[in-house]
RNA sequence: GGAGAGGUGGCUGAGUGGAUGAAAGCGCUGGUCUUGAAAACCAGUGUACCUUUCCGGUACCGUGGGUUCGAAUCCCACCCUCUCCGCCA
């Protein structure tokens, strides 16, 4: 959530933020809202004030047993009056903060402007490309030829876009896992956390998945609770409503998790293999920064997730996204793509975001430090997504004999399965 | 799912209709003292909103309603925690 003193007091920098996102609101009703609320508001605390005092007479003349008989009529219509207000302000407020929560987050100034294509920045590349002597097979080819994923059983049982990793394929993903999670807690200072995978209605607005993304996610009509999307949802909302000592920041969380996603209205594209698919396993990092500190711990953060794809040798390049592509509670974000031969384009493997305040101010998550006080930044990056970098071991290491060989960094936790056949 | 108990500030914990935004203790911050530290003593120490030069005002005792001139305190609903029973990986 944007601060509501933002929009009343330089209403001109949200303007320009939507537009850059090219986005349509009209922000003056909130602004003319906000005006009727604290007018109402201020009435509303003059009449309590006389409430207050006069509730305080009545105890004092009550006690020296003198009758307040006149002053208690009269408080009978200024209470009525307070109630009326205290109705109309609940129904302001009510309607702002609706407003105010489809606003998404103000771009960073650093971030280039744009919409798709050449508006992306390229930060760096790594990794060499391989070269083939003979066609790359598609990964879904191999998948399938390994006996590593099966499509057939998972549609049969859960639908389109479903996949069971079978055999080695399973062990590939569990290595995967165990590989990132290890290197994240014991080189980059994570803590490992396992969250509930299913979360309330609060914590989805909490990190600003709603009220937008409502039909993107599945959920638990019955109970009203809702699959995660990603581990950011329940790492995020750990602190919701908490206020942090200023001296233990950065907090840092790392949580493998599977993620639900309808994916709706994206039928027809990237249907084929596991590109995109209904549930997958993905590593996610999660920080709470002081609000000075956010940007450096981004730059940490992607370089914690590249060193997950420099370590497999999966050539990758970064980019970073331009204002009207960047998710709707982040200010800042880069992507780091790998390379697949047989797509000959690149795969969103991670996401890492500084969503300076913009969570945390939904989530009312503050930090209190030296006196001074206010809401802590958050970040976000995946470290990294699971069948993508499966996509691309598969692809690069592929070799021509229709074997794949795992990468070395993951030997230790394929119990001695060294390719892939 | 059933029965019971309970949810008060950073923590422990008083408080059953008016002098309580909330006793007391702990913790924390500043000061005195000390070579320094500890102890002792003194002072301060919740969050948010409105107003704003200053001053000030309002709300908040799990959440939301209700009763009342007045609610932490009474009533209703819901949420959460604990104990016992049932069920269960």
């Amino acid at each position: 959530m944007i601060d509501i003193k933002l929009l009343r007091e330089t209403p001109d920098i949200v303007r320009d933020s939507l537009s850059k996102r090219f986005i349509q609101l009209d922000i003056d009703t909130i602004i003319d809202l906000d005006k009727q609320r604290r007018e109402k508001i201020q009435i509303a605390d003059e009449l309590k004030k006389r409430k207050n005092d006069a509730s305080k007479a009545i105890g004092r003349l009550k006690r020296e047993g003198k009758d307040p008989g006149d002053l208690m009529e009269d408080m009978k219509d200024v209470s009525n009056r307070i109630k009326a207000i205290d109705t109309e302000v609940g129904d302001l407020t009510a309607n702002i903060a609706e407003l105010l929560a489809v606003i998404p987050n103000i771009p960073h100034e650093t971030v280039p402007i744009g919409i798709k294509g050449e508006a992306h920045r390229l930060i760096r590349e790594g990794g060499a490309k391989p070269e083939f002597t003979f066609e790359p097979v598609p990964s879904f080819e191999l998948a399938r030829r390994l006996g590593l994923i099966d499509f057939e059983a998972a549609a049969r049982m859960s639908g389109a876009g479903f996949v069971i990793f079978r055999g080695v394929g399973a062990r590939l993903a569990r290595a995967l896992i165990n590989f990132m999670l290890d290197l994240h807690t014991r080189e980059h200072g994570y803590t490992e956390v396992s969250p509930p995978l299913m979360v309330n209605r609060k914590s989805m607005t909490g990190t600003g998945q709603l009220p937008k993304l409502e039909n993107d996610m599945y959920r638990c009509e019955q109970d009203d609770l809702f699959f995660i999307p990603t581990a950011e949802v329940p790492l995020v909302n750990i602190h919701r409503e908490e206020i942090l000592d200023g001296n233990i920041l950065p907090i840092s969380y790392v949580a493998s998790s599977p993620c639900f996603r309808r994916e709706a209205g994206s039928y027809g594209k990237e249907t084929r293999g596991i590109v995109r698919i209904h549930q997958f396993d993905k590593v996610e990092l999660v920080k709470f920064t002081l609000p000075g500190k956010s940007y450096d711990e981004l730059e940490r953060m992607l370089s914690d997730a590249e060193k997950v794809i420099r370590l497999l040798g999966i050539p990758y390049r970064i980019m970073e996204l331009p204002a009207g592509e960047i998710s709707f509670a982040s200010a800042k974000t880069y992507d780091i793509e790998v390379w697949s031969p047989a797509r000959a384009r690149y795969l969103e493997v991670s996401s890492v975001s500084n969503c300076g305040d913009f969570q945390a101010r939904r989530a009312e998550i503050r930090y209190k430090k030296d006196g001074e006080k206010g809401f802590v930044h958050t970040l976000n990056a995946s470290g990294v997504a699971l069948p993508r970098t499966i996509v691309a071991i598969l692809e690069n290491c592929q070799r021509e004999d229709g074997t794949v060989s795992v990468p070395d960094v993951l030997l230790p936790y394929m119990g001695g399965i060294e390719v892939l056949q």
